[in-house]
DNA sequence: AGAAATCCCCAGTAATTAACTAGGGAATAA
DNA sequence: TTATTCCCTAGTTAATTACTGGGGATTTCT
């Protein structure tokens, strides 16, 4: 049970795209220095997000990536699915009521894996990015604080 | 981020083994049998729940396994950590203060991976085997009764 | 117009992991 | 002493992951 480079370098992707984005798009070099992630691969990664709709590309000098919505829009559940697929760790057919699971009936422990489901659906869909991006500058104040004493 | 047949397979052989628990230990047969699992895999998965103490093994003709507690004291958590190891989907060293991620002060993706680890980990282990043995009692009695009418 | 910077799409590949299968040994009960 | 069980280790196959690489399209800047 692990989540891939996928999901955690696309999180770390789209986090720091939020945390740049400005004026300008953010182009796919300069998240991948700042992250160092394969320019090549982060490509692929940032198209599952594009994909799903989380960022709009411009194409061209001076192009790149910018979030196609506001960042407290959006989840890190959105950004995991979108990198992901599924975040279900058990697919069980039991849980869906036409699956065909024979011993559905009797069987327990779709139960343990419904619980399962759900309470990392709770959690990764409550976090916006914006609170993350947040909680870094603060972060970042902080260091610099302590820098100057 | 899946769950491998380990745990899946694993936690089905410990729900078996402990609704098929009474005087007579229950071999790896059975088990195999009613959960159509392959006798030798399902062999090497109950030898981990062993190394974990969750079961005794009773050898020669007429041996099997029995719980090493009470049902009620082992949780889905020990099951599913004896199986698979880390239930925690990313092991990230920026978690540890010891660790040596080199971001580690700046980056915040670590704290949705350490959300995401900790409500795994609460529902894994507020979940004990006796809730699910009962469970599965009350799901037979009313198919039963509904045979009945 | 042309060069440079960017995104875009698809194909290949190496490494790792998962999911078993297989062989043979050791303890115990009947 | 034979059958039944657990026990230990190694090997194998299939799938998946984590990339790398080639070449093309669009846009900006000079």
């Amino acid at each position: 049970m692990k989540l891939s480079t996928k999901g955690r370098y696309g999180l770390r992707a789209m986090i720091d795209l939020a945390q740049h984005s400005g004026d300008a798009p953010v182009s796919i070099i300069s998240i991948s220095e700042r992250q160092d992630i394969s320019e090549r691969y982060l490509e692929q990664l940032v198209a599952l997000l594009k994909k799903a709709g989380l960022v709009r590309s411009i194409r061209g000098a001076g192009g790149g990536y910018v979030l196609a919505k506001d960042m407290k829009e959006i989840s890190v559940g959105d950004v995991l699915r979108a990198l992901e697929g599924n975040l279900e760790p058990v697919e069980c057919p039991g849980l869906d009521p036409d699956g065909g699971c024979k011993s559905a009936d009797s069987c327990v422990s779709k139960y343990v894996w419904k619980r399962i489901n759900e309470s990392i659906s709770r959690t990764v869909y409550e976090i916006m990015l914006d609170q993350l991006v947040e909680e870094s500058r603060k972060k970042t104040e902080k260091l610099q604080e302590a820098g100057n004493e």
